[in-house]
DNA sequence: GTTGATGATATACAAGTGTATATACGCTTG
DNA sequence: CAAGCGTATATACACTTGTATATCATCAAC
């Protein structure tokens, strides 16, 4: 059974019944097919979405409203995905010593796998509607929470001080996603140097934070 | 003053003087009044800026080849603004204690003049075609390279270290094109937060980096 | 078996797009 | 004055776009 969104936004149940030809899954997935380093989400035509997964135009509008609401649903995918590398990330951290490079490692790595969803996330940021927009702040919230979390509890259990740790998480959050954009069209090589960078770029801001604290 | 016969067979007075020809710089200003919070510059059609600069679409080619051209220009603009905040920053830094705060106050200021060039730049940094992003990337890294030479010339001149000055330089970049980026649609207030917070965060940065200098 | 929902399709249309072509007119230069 | 150049314009064409409408096929429930 699945939810479809009707033209009068009202959710409707689909009756237990026929199987549909196509799924929104599907959809979605022609749609990231679409979608290169010169072709964002938003830019892409209802037309193009509808040819790509081998359908009707017109049947695009079974599974969703417009281009838009596919879109949103795409960055929900892509939290689902990064919900999983945090999940992942946490696991490493409480089993390793270098917390800061193995975490971070995890990071670039979800940009491989989840069929490029983190990297649309990522690219996509500032633009799109504002719909797309507020999906996309849901997931950079959570994060920045999630780590939020974590920097109180490694406080808590270290006894070790951290200045302001809501912004030393939201200073991070910003750099590894920004950065993790960057890396979209790199090889492997310049990956690995940009993941080293980004590891010595995030215990500067910890090591300062601690600094911080402590002048005061 | 004479009568000419058109086309379509209207006739019409032919006023005294000949129609002002149109700058680049006007058809620049007509693409930027068009981009608000849901549109990017890359989205424009030809047709829709040549409407709003109130000349005919064919009279676009006379000044750029396409849209991706002229957004290109745009950037460039935007980075001889950015130029000029640099160096504005710089002052600031000779002459007050206070280096960090009104360096960042230098360019979230910046983001209110220029006619909004500036804010494109941050906005659409991950999109559009690869001479606009590469246009993009010459803006950041020559910010990137400034702040580097600083960096350097403070060592130089008070002794104390930093380590890796580039890349504290990178982060200090990235982290505030990606905060100014977010501060597009902000109130004064919000905005004043924002500044603040992102005072902090590159403090953090700076401070971190001495201690590890010292560390090691 | 009939009915009705669901998913899919084809056809159609108005609107918008980039651009090729032809042309009009002012200005400069001879 | 004529020629040519620069800048503008109108017209036209082929194409894409979103979506309205009508229709068909499949299956569940009565």
């Amino acid at each position: 059974m699945r939810l479809i969104r009707k033209k009068n936004n009202e959710l409707e149940q689909d009756k237990p019944g026929r199987k549909p030809a196509i799924s929104e899954q599907e959809l979605m997935e022609a749609a990231v097919r679409l979608v290169d380093s010169k072709r964002s989400v938003s830019s892409l035509s209802l037309r193009e979405i509808a040819r790509e997964a081998g359908i009707a135009p017109n049947s695009f509008y079974r599974h969703f409203r417009d281009v838009d609401e596919l879109a949103v649903a795409l960055i929900d995918r892509a939290g689902r995905g990064l919900r999983g590398t945090i999940r992942e990330a946490r696991k490493r951290l409480e089993s390793s010593r270098g917390g800061v490079r193995s975490s971070v490692e995890v990071f670039m790595e979800a940009l491989d796998d989840d069929q490029k969803y983190l990297e649309i996330l990522l690219r996509e940021i500032s633009i799109g509607s504002d719909a797309f927009r507020s999906a996309v702040d849901r997931e950079l919230n959570y994060f920045e929470e999630e780590l939020n979390d974590e920097l109180l509890r490694i406080v808590d259990a270290t006894g070790q001080k951290i200045h302001e740790p809501r912004l030393v998480a939201k200073a991070i959050t910003r750099l590894v996603f920004t950065l993790g954009a960057s890396a979209a069209n790199m090889n492997i090589q310049q990956r690995n140097d940009l993941t080293e960078e980004t590891v010595t770029m995030v215990r500067m801001i910890i090591i300062g934070a601690n600094a911080m604290a402590k002048l005061k």
